[in-house]
DNA sequence: GCGCTCTACTAGCGCGCTCTAGTGCGAGTA
DNA sequence: TACTCGCACTAGAGCGCGCTAGTAGAGCGC
């Protein structure tokens, strides 16, 4: 006896105490939680006034079960992402606005993308939008066949995916005639490893120095997308000039960690930027306002991917229509800040 | 009739059909599947054969349903903060190895703490981890007496909620230690405004002045728990400095965010750190491995933090006893890299 | 009286699973 | 032969809800 009431007892009150304590049916109560038509409004304010008082909170995993529907979105995104991050930020008005819940599930070391995405399947998400998925090409297109699959960041060409990106071409394209139009000559591309979007973004600087006639001075360091990598890389120009060889005038990072990275390396180093090195990144995450000097980056627009990634999740449940795989390529925008400017004489 | 068996026609096997296809009764088919005895060997692998061909998945929501139990945390975390996201990786191997699924939820502006908690509830979870709630206490209280809550980074005194946190007048006061023993005394303190632990770190940074007999030197900054802050205090000592004013010769910063842009503004001014001033952060969140010079920090375990905190929910879950709130307060540890030195002389 | 419509409400099945209480059935024992 | 015992397996109730089909009653026109 002592155990079935106070405190510890946490029995979850269900739809049938409500109804039990209102003095209607479950139906009703149903109905009323349903927000659908049915019930007087006195019934209702008194069903949802005893709901209140009793605590009562519809179980999920019955609703899911007995429409078959859980109007539910899975997000896969990985924990340490500041660009993950403001997406899914801008995931859930999107969804709600739609009638959809959302669910999170990181990847992380020992919790790979697969055991993610399962978690979110038998959590019966209806649809799962990956955040820069790293999976095989393959599996993604399982997936795609199992359910409804969004990639956002990572073209999966060939697979039965949606996906959302912003054209990286354009966006390296914009940073380099930028820094050309300031006078550079000497740019090199710290690139992001195998990151998502690291290899397009790769040729399209290897493009856009043909077209401006840059050819020999094509160089790409081999980098990633963390801080690490951008020290790693700063360490080495700084190492090349103690060595007598000339700094480049500018550089292009593979995203904005890595600017971060090269950033304070040759801060600490004593080498002016923008003086005598500019700097430019790639996202435009929280941390290109964040520094007390402004940096040159290429805005990723995180609200509006994740609008595509949503619509294109909640449009696919509804019809099942449009066989094919979608693609939307949302165009990416230089932010000039601090750390560009025309090289020294 | 073309619409029900190709691609579109997403509908899921059952455990019926894999009974159906096995020739076995449904509830083989489970005991299979939760690996319990009362099936054969051979009757095992054709099963799982079986429903491996025609790519059955158990459904949670009705596993749920029908165990009455989800064995599923939930974790409510803020997106964009660094040290949640530590948190969270570690809780991920905790709890899969307690038998229990991690479900996780955002809050983010315009979907506030409350969202989150209710949205995880919603689907089942069986008790909420909460990554520094913000929450009134006797929203926390109520929470704690619907369902098991236990609150990370905040001590929530008087609520039905079990917390885990580290001492964070232990960690000052070696922070505080260290620079006193290094020679300083003039030390300021950059304060985390109304963010978690941050009213004791400034009571324990005023108690370790008094106590190395400072008390004229007691200067706290208000801050908050941002890279902003920091650059903005940097600005001010900045200011006051070329107003004549001498600069501190240590800083002891609210968090790791809020010393890195600290250190960044004294960079960008030309003061050499640790030569003019020293800085300590607090977190020992990723960022500070990850500067080029190491960030003299404290060391909040995640690990242990995540540990506690599942081990708290879980422990809670399973017997119930334990009536009153528990606390684990952990020692965190200062960890002395590269922007503490002696005061110049 | 009848039929009709409209609103407010209820009965009860079924979603996909778990779990208790069984049913055979072959082997071991007396 | 009769009896237990243990193993492999099954029948069927029920988890908390949504939903369809239905009922009761009020209002209205004839």
């Amino acid at each position: 006896m002592g155990s079935s009431v106070d405190g510890t007892g946490k029995q979850r009150p269900t739809m049938a105490d409500v109804a039990a304590k209102a003095k209607v049916s479950r139906a009703l109560v149903s109905i009323v939680f349903r927000n659908q038509p049915g019930a007087s409004q006195k019934t209702r304010d008194r069903v949802l006034r005893v709901a209140d008082e009793i605590g009562y909170r519809p179980d999920n995993a019955a609703r899911l079960l007995a429409r078959g529907r859980s109007r539910t979105l899975g997000v896969m995104l990985t924990v340490h992402n500041a660009f993950h991050a403001d997406l899914v930020t801008s995931v859930y008005p999107e969804a709600e606005g739609l009638g959809y819940d959302v669910l999170l599930a990181a990847t992380a070391p020992g919790h790979g993308e697969s055991h993610a995405v399962e978690s979110l399947i038998s959590h019966r998400c209806e649809a799962v939008i990956l955040l820069g998925p790293d999976a095989p090409t393959a599996d993604l297109d399982a997936l795609g066949r199992r359910t409804v699959a969004v990639s956002v960041g990572r073209r999966v060409p060939g697979a039965r995916v949606d996906s959302v990106r912003s054209s990286e071409g354009k966006g390296v394209r914009q940073a380099m005639d930028h820094l050309v139009e300031l006078g550079h000559r000497h740019i090199v591309h710290i690139d992001g490893g195998r990151g998502p979007g690291s290899a397009e973004r790769r040729r399209a600087y290897r493009a856009a120095m043909r077209r401006h006639g840059l050819d020999s001075g094509v160089r790409v360091i081999p980098g990633a997308h963390t801080e690490e990598s951008g020290i790693a890389a700063g360490h080495l120009l700084v190492a090349e000039r103690d060595r007598g060889h000339p700094l480049p005038t500018a550089v292009l990072a593979g995203n904005d960690r890595c600017a971060m990275g090269l950033l304070m390396t040759l801060a600490r180093a004593g080498i002016d930027v923008p003086g005598e090195v500019s700097v430019v990144g790639y996202d435009d995450s929280h941390l290109s306002h964040v520094m007390p000097v402004g940096l040159t980056t290429v805005r990723q627009d995180a609200v509006r991917m994740a609008r595509y990634a949503v619509r294109f999740a909640v449009e696919r449940l509804g019809d099942g229509a449009s066989e094919k795989p979608r693609e939307a390529v949302l165009d990416p925008k230089l932010v000039v800040r601090d750390t560009s400017a025309p090289p020294r004489p």
